[in-house]
DNA sequence: GCAAAAGTGTTCCAGATACACCCATGT
DNA sequence: ACATGGGTGTATCTGGAACACTTTTGC
């Protein structure tokens, strides 16, 4: 028996906030609608779950698909569902987050026809259906994991610098914190290393890179 | 457009881990299933979303309808869309859980026919479709936010001791606290006061009742 | 030599931990 | 009087916060 034969069915769908930090501000990458309702406003990348997809599958492809990225940290946000959050018909979307290093973005997305872009997260436009409330738990979410996890590491590439690290930190958090003590902080962690190499970056001394220990593993720590 | 004629729709159900304290010993309580699949499990109570009420609405509906309980508090906990997790067809669950003082329970609940039975989170049998997974999944949930908010009032009743709210720490974390130190833990948090009552129960000396500062609320602390 | 960012240690304070005895009640 | 659980204070430890100067490099 099929399912439009039981229970009028409300539709499923994903919805995901993509998140990277670049030029010293928390940015996300939004897609432009071509078609009602909302045509011509800015929304989260998402779409129609297949039938037979599972949900995390679902939010990757469609990452995949419109906007070429792949390989990112993802997690499962919240679900919306109220019943007039799509003026169509009934659409639950199962909300996502993704974090991913700014360096892929050049690489991987060519911002295909202007209906891709990264907009800081602060000067942001408003966005279709209750994406706007979407994205503000999801911020939200990626604060409160910054203190008791090694998420922010999903921000950077591969080695990366402690002054990198706390950049994340800072500009998410937004406060300024100590280096010495946050240098002390990420160490005692015990979650990285030192490669053995510098990055020397302008007119002053190099700085070490360092890595995971447990790459692309986001460990609860403390 | 119905929903039917655009894509083939999963179902969408919520599904409700109702968690108490009772006897010492974290309890949930379960409904036994009257028809296939898994005719004479037990599992969750829940079922489908109607097509205009929202999450929430949903669960408490279901909630009252299946239990009588009413006044819980409830919170989304996370969505499992497996596509194989109903044998007979496609159905994404958002699973919410719910906490209520055990003094409830026995007014509130009949246990119909039987249909309807507390168990201690530890003895449960195992449950139908993937509730084993949602019931450890809101465990652990629970678990964490024991930690840093006043969610453990949500097992007592509105006027409680402290032995008693240590008492919830102590079985939700399965370990023990200094008396001492527990009590000093929880006045610094400023969230509590006392009634200027006691409870005098056994052979020994009366407890001072405290009360929330504001009831109901579940606050983020530290 | 100078500008610019990287790197480094110590002191202080607050919150967590460890720990043992007296109190009020009912029987 | 005694059994039962309720209530109290201090010393110690540990992790976080505050704080300023030296190092290395490119120009």
């Amino acid at each position: 028996m099929p399912a439009s034969e039981r229970y009028p069915e409300p539709a499923i769908s994903v919805d995901v906030v993509i998140f990277t930090i670049c030029e010293g501000a928390l940015q996300l990458l939004l897609a432009k609608r071509q078609r009602p309702p909302h045509q011509g406003k800015w929304a989260l990348p998402g779409g129609i779950v297949d039938l037979r997809e599972d949900l995390d599958t679902s939010a990757l492809r469609h990452l995949r698909e419109q906007t070429s990225l792949t390989g990112v940290y993802l997690e499962q946000l919240y679900t919306f569902g109220n019943p007039s959050r799509d003026p169509r018909m009934r659409v639950v979307s199962i909300a996502y987050y993704a974090l991913t290093p700014a360096a892929r973005l050049s690489a991987q997305i060519n911002l295909e026809h202007n209906r891709l872009r990264w907009f800081t997260f602060t000067t942001r436009p408003n966005l279709a259906f209750d994406h706007d409330a979407i994205v503000d738990v999801a911020r939200q979410r990626l604060a409160a994991k910054l203190a008791y996890s090694t998420i922010a590491m999903q921000f950077l590439p591969e080695r990366f610098t402690l002054p990198d690290l706390q950049n994340v930190y800072e500009i998410i958090l937004g406060r300024a914190f100590d280096k010495r003590n946050f240098r002390k902080h990420v160490l005692a962690l015990d979650q990285i290393e030192e490669t053995g190499e510098e990055r020397r970056l302008g007119n002053h001394r190099p700085a070490r890179l360092y890595r995971m220990k447990r790459p692309g593993q986001v460990e609860v720590i403390k």
